[in-house]
DNA sequence: TAAATAGTGTCTATAAGACATTATCTC
DNA sequence: GAGATAATGTCTTATAGACACTATTTA
């Protein structure tokens, strides 16, 4: 038995630690989830898609929709992109083509990788955690992904008392991302139809950060978009429950 | 053998679905390593950390400290929190003392995990990307965790033409997001020492952004964070090369 | 004395917040 | 006509960028 570090009284504390970190190579492994945060504004309203959990543990509870990342034999395949697998697991659970998905630009966008130890109790298991923002068209199309699953649109503002494993901790951050990304970036108009209104796009904001903006002010930083090139006069006028029909716009790019 | 969704030709879609994934849980995991950016301003430089690889893959290439979670036996134990591996890791690979770490306030924040298959050679593996801010106090004590590691700290503006892994391509996402939170969080004062004056964190984030900026203008903005107490005057004056003696500082909080 | 740095002040442009105003539609 | 909405405009305040200026130190 010559040379095992371990076995050395007089070994390095580096050498000791290589091994270790050797051996767990070697041995036990995480699964690795792909947990996603569905979101959509409808009716002026933030909403996440949350599944009743079948089966143990928190049977019966709410959660997120997710799966698992699939890892190859590990031989001559190593399995899916982790990208693929979010892509895929949004599709399941949303039960929409993924051409479809494609072809509304909705937008996913990985959030943060959740790994304390006994998150799930029945295993050692990571959550790369995902955000998806849906446009509201879409989701008179969203139907449960297996027959026997139960899915349901909550109110942000009104989630379940508990959810099973770390859900609700997963679902704040990934509101939060949204809610500061949505100031500087485009994602906002993943959550509108392909042409919209003035009014529309200030109530989904208005939705996704849960509070009012003055009409002229969002106005003005709208029409900046539109000079910019960002936006685009779309053709038609939206006629709403009153007040003079509304010119409609298009996100470009 | 009665109900075997993979064994039965009228099984829906879904049931298949199911055992799919349920089997991936069951067989071939990921391993999951803690791949850590590790950036300092000395000189006003922004550096990178980088080791040298012993091993094959990669044998002798340039790549990031790194190390992987451990998970424990699964039955009674599931091993370590990510947060605690990452700063295990810290410590092992700069060969700083954790205490040390935690006294001189040490960032460290995940940043993103990436996913692809094949992206190592040898089996599937995730990995959990994080930056660390080291000050420059520190930077003396940072030695090899392993006696046969070779440690070197790069320009971030001139790193090595090829490095291990897609090590290249998490240095430049980590150093994006140290680029943009710099301009809305604290996290600049995480790479100056305890006290410091105003040339001296202006010179730092110039180092950070790639940039200079007007030195009157910085020090509006910096005299704005004393008047809102976020920094706050320290004892002493320090004495440069030229020009009057400047006032010492402290980051509160 | 020359050069470099510390520290302050000024002018302008940009954008946000808080309004007010007019026009046009539905009921 | 009443109420609601579309669209525009105005005034103030906060901040960033460009730049000028004085004071104080070392070499």
């Amino acid at each position: 038995m010559p040379n095992r570090p371990d076995l050395d009284p007089n070994a390095s504390p580096e050498a000791l630690q290589f091994l270790r970190d050797y051996r767990e190579n070697q041995y036990a492994r995480p699964s690795v989830a792909v947990d996603i945060v569905i979101l959509t504004v409808v009716d002026t309203e933030l909403k996440v898609l949350l599944v009743r959990r079948a089966e143990h543990p928190f049977r019966d509870m709410w959660a997120l929709p997710g799966g698992f990342l699939r890892v190859g034999d590990m031989y001559d395949d190593q399995g899916e992109d982790l990208d693929d697998a979010a892509f895929r697991i949004l599709a399941a659970k949303t039960g929409l083509d993924p051409a479809v998905l494609r072809n509304n630009k909705v937008h996913l966008e990985q959030v943060y990788t959740f790994g304390k130890a006994n998150r799930d109790p029945r295993t050692r298991v990571l959550s790369v955690a995902h955000v998806a923002l849906v446009p509201p068209q879409l989701v008179p199309l969203v139907h449960p992904g297996s027959a026997s699953a139960e899915v349901t649109w909550f109110l942000v503002s009104d989630l379940p008392a508990v959810m099973g494993f770390d859900h609700g901790v997963i679902l704040e951050k990934a509101v939060e991302r949204v809610r500061s990304k949505v100031d500087y970036t485009n994602i906002a108009f993943s959550l509108v139809p392909l042409t919209f209104t003035v009014s529309e796009i200030r109530e989904t904001f208005e939705a996704v950060k849960g509070d009012t903006f003055d009409l002229g002010n969002f106005r003005r930083k709208f029409n900046r978009m539109v000079t910019d090139g960002i936006i685009g006069e779309a053709p038609g006028k939206r006629v709403g429950r009153s007040g003079p029909p509304a010119r409609v716009y298009r996100f470009r790019a």
